[in-house]
Formats: C-alpha cells, sequence, structure tokens
DNA sequence: TCTGGGGTCCTAGGACCC
DNA sequence: TCTGGGGTCCTAGGACCC
C-alpha cells in the first residue's frame, strides 16, 4: 500500500511560513525572470488564476484583487523541503522522495486503519515542518495520485483519502476527468478523448489491445495501475538522478557568441559545483541554444550538440572548455536567442571512474583541492560567484535576475496588492 | 515590451558490428 | 542483375512530471 504526501500550494506555503500575514490572501509565487506564475495559493486560483499563466497577460486580473506577486526562493523552498522529507523519514515508511514537494510511503499491508495514519502525518508534518500536506492513500502509486487529489479538494477528507475497496476505486476513477491521472498529459488526453475515453474509469475498462493502440508503454503501465495492479516500483532513496540541467532564458535576446559563451561557462560552472556536491562525475555533457519561439514572425534556430567526455569529471575548467567547444559548433550568427543551457546526461558516481593509464594523479589532486577552496569561498560570501573562470564574464546577461531583486515588499500587506513590475 | 527550469522515460532512425 | 538479419549504440526528439 502507498501513501503519497503532496504538500498543498508548496511555494505559497513556504512564504506564508515565513510571512504569516500572507494566510488567507491570494498570493502567486513567479518563475526565474518573473516571466510565469508557478505556484498559487487557493484564493489565486479561486480568481481564474493558473500555473503557466504569463504575468504580463494577467496583470489586470492581478492588480484588480490585489493579489500579492512574490519572486521565486528556491534555495528557500529547497530548505523547507528538507524539513519535510526529514521529518517524513522519522516515521520510518520506506520514504522516497518524488519531488520537492511530493514524496511516497510504503505502508505495512497490515496497518489497521490507513485513513487515521494518513490523517496523523498531516498534523504531524504540520508540527514538524509547518507545512500543510494532503495524503492519498491506495495499493498503486496511480491510485495514491488519485486519492491524494480528493484529500485536498475537499475538507470533508480531513486530508487524508484512502482508496481501499472496489467500490472506492471505481467510484473515484469516475469522477476523476482523463487528463487528471498521472501519466496522462494533454497530448494523449487529446487523443483518448477523441476515443470517447473522458474519464480515469473509462481508461481503466478500456480492452488492453486498444490501450496499447492508443498509448505507449508506460501508458500501458497507466492502465495496469489504474485497475489495481501496482507496477511502478519504489525507487531507492539513495537512487542518484542520471542527469543535471542548467539553463535559463535570458531577459533579452542574445545575438553575439561571446555573451552566449559567458552564458554557457555560467550554466557550466553551477553544473560542476552540483557535481561535486553530489559526488559525481560527468561522462557526457550537452549544450542546447534556441531563439524566443513565442516570436514567430523571427527566424527560428534551436540545436543541441552532445560529447563524451574522454574522462568522467567534475572539474568546472575541463567541463567549461568542452562546453564551449559545443556551443561554438552549434552557434550560427544573425538569430536572436532567447534562451540556453548545458546538461550532463550520464553521471558515474564517485569510485566508479577509471583513472587514465597516463593519468597525472598529482593533478588531479591539485584539481581536486582548487575546486573544493573555490567552493568553500563561494558558498562562504553571499550573492553571484565571487570567485569563478574569467570566461564567465560578469555574468550579467539577464541572468539569474532574481538573485539581485529583494522580494517585493511582504510585510506591508495593506498596499493593495504590492504588484511590482519585474522592470 | 513581457511567456520557467529541472527532471524521467520512451521511440525511431542511422551507423556499425558480426 | 541479384545484396541478410539481428544486435547494440548513438542521437534527436517527444511525451510526461512537478
Amino acid at each position: 500500500m502507498y501513501a503519497l504526501v503532496d504538500c498543498n500550494n508548496f511555494f505559497v506555503s513556504c512564504e506564508r511560513l515565513r510571512y504569516p500575514q500572507l494566510e488567507g490572501r491570494p498570493v502567486v509565487v513567479l518563475s526565474n525572470n518573473d516571466g510565469c506564475i508557478v505556484a498559487l495559493s487557493n484564493e489565486a486560483k479561486a480568481l481564474g488564476l493558473s500555473r503557466g499563466n504569463p504575468l504580463f497577460k494577467v496583470r489586470s486580473l492581478i492588480e484588480r484583487y490585489g493579489v500579492k506577486v512574490l519572486s521565486g526562493s528556491h534555495s528557500f523552498y529547497r530548505e523547507c523541503s528538507e524539513h519535510v522529507m526529514g521529518a517524513l523519514s522519522e516515521l520510518d515508511s520506506g520514504l522516497e522522495v518524488y519531488s520537492i514537494d511530493e514524496a511516497f510511503l510504503l505502508l505495512d499491508s497490515d496497518l489497521g486503519d490507513p485513513e487515521g495514519f494518513g490523517r496523523y502525518v498531516v498534523e504531524y508534518v504540520k508540527e514538524r515542518a509547518g507545512i500543510p500536506v494532503s495524503v492519498g492513500i491506495a495499493v498503486t502509486k496511480t491510485l495514491a495520485k488519485v486519492a491524494a487529489r480528493f484529500a485536498k479538494r475537499y475538507a470533508g477528507y480531513r486530508g487524508a483519502c484512502l482508496i481501499g475497496n472496489e467500490e472506492q476505486r471505481l467510484k473515484a476513477l469516475k469522477l476523476t476527468a482523463i487528463e487528471d491521472v498521472w501519466g496522462i498529459g494533454r497530448r494523449l488526453s487529446r487523443s483518448m478523448r477523441l476515443s470517447g475515453i473522458n474519464t480515469a474509469l473509462d481508461l481503466a475498462l478500456t480492452p488492453r489491445e486498444e490501450v496499447c493502440r492508443l498509448l505507449n508503454v508506460t501508458g500501458e503501465r497507466t492502465w495496469r495501475e489504474l485497475r489495481g495492479e501496482p507496477c511502478i516500483s519504489h525507487a531507492n532513496a539513495a537512487d542518484a538522478s542520471k542527469s543535471l540541467l542548467s539553463s535559463r532564458s535570458f531577459d533579452h535576446d542574445i545575438r553575439n557568441l561571446a555573451q552566449l559563451r559567458q552564458a554557457i561557462c555560467t550554466f557550466t560552472a553551477i553544473l560542476g559545483r552540483k557535481l561535486r556536491a553530489d559526488h559525481g562525475y560527468a561522462a557526457d555533457l550537452e549544450v542546447f541554444i534556441s531563439t524566443n519561439r513565442f516570436h514567430t514572425s523571427e527566424p527560428q534556430y534551436h540545436k543541441s550538440a552532445y560529447t563524451r567526455l574522454h574522462e568522467a569529471t567534475d572539474y568546472t575548467p575541463l567541463l567549461t572548455s568542452t562546453a564551449c567547444s559545443l556551443l561554438e559548433s552549434i552557434y550560427r550568427s544573425g538569430y536572436g536567442y532567447k534562451r540556453a543551457g548545458v546538461a550532463v546526461r550520464h553521471i558515474v558516481p564517485e569510485g566508479g571512474v577509471q583513472p587514465g593509464l597516463f593519468d597525472d594523479v598529482r593533478l588531479t589532486g591539485k584539481r581536486k583541492r582548487l575546486m573544493e577552496v573555490t567552493d568553500a569561498l563561494n558558498a562562504r560570501m553571499p550573492g553571484r560567484d565571487k570567485v569563478r573562470l574569467a570566461a564567465m564574464g560578469d555574468g550579467d546577461i539577464g541572468l539569474i535576475r532574481a538573485d539581485f531583486k529583494a522580494n517585493p515588499g511582504i510585510p506591508d500587506c495593506s498596499d493593495g496588492g504590492g504588484f511590482r513590475a519585474p522592470h
């Protein structure tokens, strides 16, 4: 039996933890460049706002209703998440952290009162981490997700909903629209609705052959999970991530290679630091660049390049020079670039790196020490990297702007909104 | 004027090997 | 003239998730 523990409106709940005066008010949290809404309070949802809304399109609504608008503080949310997950891990119920705001617990099959346990978890997490959560419980993860939606929607569940028998399963699936099923996105739900599959129950009752025709193997897994057959296994909490990505949209189009190179070097430095923090080594590196897809009248270009490194490494200068060569191989002049990024596709664990026959051991040690010192200095000094490669420039090309910004006027909630334009 | 970022998994086509 | 078949790896791209 699985329990899904899902934090309610997570980023907003974090903000309310440090700014209690936001309680009960419509609040939205914005994406990196203050471009889109990425999290909302229930009050903001009730006004018709939703996740993904570009800010400039909903500005008048926000001003009219005095919605509080906040830039995201992801390091703070990360900390809050660690408190939640830390509390959950003490429950000793096979914790699997699924995302920053969700985790699965694996419950004993002889647990007497799963729903009661769920309600206990709701109170316990609120008490320990200050974050409100909802809990969905069922025999498969996909059904637990369905249950959690009900727990979140209807106060009558008091935070926890159990799908514990056939009758409850059928009823819950009937009340769940096909696009609300975990694993069925916009595209698949559209094609399923065209085939007359409108609810989760319709999908569960569709014959297997038909499901295989409409969906791929992951879709078939979803179908089996909805019927009560567990197929999505419980990941080990220690499983390392398989890839890392660092990318940003720029606040203006970049039209020359030199600036793009600075951005790529900055992203690569972020990746290097993440790798070292995770004790991982990059085996492959990818760089991508792309024009603004919303500017349809302008010429479009997006391209990525990929290479296997000679040796798996976490050494920023080596990663950076490789990333720059990749960038030069795909860069075309005459385009306005809006977004770029660097990714690592294969991460080798520490100890899994095969030293080359001719490696200079002393050099390897020096590099390691250099990176340790750099990371320690940058961790100690606030703001952007104080110690960095010259290739990163001053980094001021519309990147990571959230770092410079004060959060717009939180303490005063009587200002009729506190909306602050990002310009 | 202004449209996020970081992940996973799957598939298809081509290159290459025996 | 006629030109195998199966496996693996690489790469790009698409779908999904939060």
